[in-house]
Order: C-alpha cells, then sequence, then structure tokens
DNA sequence: TAAGTAAATATGAATATACTTATATAAAAG
DNA sequence: CTTTTATATAAGTATATTCATATTTACTTA
C-alpha cells in the first residue's frame, strides 16, 4: 500500500464521516436529487448542504449533471463498488504488502 | 435505518478517516501490538498514538488486552467483519428503509 | 523501597470542520 | 431587460481535531 492509496481511501472515509453527509449520501445513492430536493428531504439549510456535496463529489462518491439551472446529483456507483471490493482486500494484507519501504 | 445506526456507522468512518490512525488499525488488523511496537512502526511519537488508539477503541475497532504493564492491542473482527457485511446491505435500501419517521 | 519502563492523560497551540448569513453566478421566466 | 429561481461561494464563528510537551499512573525489577 502506497501513502497515495491510504490517502485515497481515508478521504472517502470522512467524507462519510459526517451523520449528515453520510444522509445525503445515502439519498443519493437510492436516488438522483437536486440540491433542493436534499434541501427538502433533510432540513438542512442549502449552503450547508452544497459545502456537503463538495465533500462528496471530491472524494469522487457523487457525481454532478447540470440541467439548466438545476443540478443533478447521485452517487458515484463505480466508486463505490471499487471501495467496497478494495476495503476487505487491504485487510487480508498481511505485514510488508500493508507499506511500501520508500513510504514509511 | 435510525439516528443511532447512523452515529454508529460514521464514527467507525471517522475513526479511519485519518491517514496515521488508518495505519495503526491495518497494523492492528495484521497483528497483536503494544503501544511502543506502533510507535516504533510508525514513528509517531507515544501520546499521540495513545490518542489515536483511543478513537479506534471508541469506535469499536480495536481491542486492548493488558499484560503486566504492557498493554496488547487488537483489531476487532467481529466489529469490522460486521461492518463490511452491513455497509452493502445499507447501500441497497430504498428510500422509507432508510430513515425511519421519529428520528428525521 | 527506589529507580526504571509502558502507557495514559492533561494542557495548549495550530489547523480543520460544520454551520450561519450574506453575496455572487447563471439560467429561466415574465 | 428585469426579476425570479437554483446553486455556489465568501466570510465569520464556534467547536473539533491532531499533535507536542509535560506529567501521572501502574507495574517491574534492582
Amino acid at each position: 500500500m502506497t501513502n497515495y492509496e491510504i490517502e485515497e481511501i481515508t478521504k472517502i472515509c470522512k467524507a462519510l464521516s459526517d451523520p449528515t453527509r453520510f444522509k445525503i449520501f445515502l439519498l443519493l445513492n437510492d436516488r438522483v436529487s437536486c440540491v433542493n430536493a436534499i434541501v427538502n428531504f433533510l432540513q438542512v439549510s442549502q449552503p450547508a448542504v452544497s459545502q456537503h456535496l463538495k465533500i462528496l463529489r471530491e472524494a469522487g462518491l457523487v457525481k454532478i449533471e447540470k440541467r439548466g439551472y438545476w443540478v443533478h446529483y447521485s452517487s458515484n456507483q463505480e466508486k463505490i463498488d471499487k471501495f467496497l471490493k478494495d476495503f476487505p482486500t487491504i485487510l487480508k494484507l498481511k505485514g510488508g504488502e500493508k507499506y511500501v519501504q520508500k513510504n514509511k
């Protein structure tokens, strides 16, 4: 495991580490939504939702599609599948495989 | 999903969201270690390691066993297995199943 | 019992996070 | 063009996080 890979995984974990943001993620995993739909569903202010979405997007967990002045957000299934596949694999790695020497 | 369950999951994610702490977790997932072994392996100060361990422990990800004045830490395999099993299940839940009304 | 060792905890500083209010941007509708 | 609507961004604030240094606790051994 390189430091880069560790940064990648921990970034995803951090994105999912806030309850409000996790709920947004769950909602988007269920259905495509625009920002206002999320605001109404979760009773969180619009700027707060936009800020959470930015973090989820930077972690690669959600995608965007612009439609007029609506922005449709949805979960990035590829990224999530990769995460669900990689995580158990990493846990099975033994000692030396976990950190490459130069990154210690 | 109750708010309690969301708190539970996000707490685990938060525990894994710091790179240093994630490395400690990976190490313990590979082998039982005392605090000083972690300090030497990862080149992090002893208090910093103790503090990270406390967070991992509060999330239920690691276990303790006291042996004289050594404290042996190891990963909590049951908790990890549960997390790996629950996470994909949660992602498959649809709309209404995700949040119980009283917790909205 | 005194000295030494492993680990935990207290405290403080620098930085990050999450949210609020206010404002900016950009497209739509009148 | 002006107004309205959806979303993003800026700035400020309160709180949380991470780490360092210093100290404490608990056990071991000389």
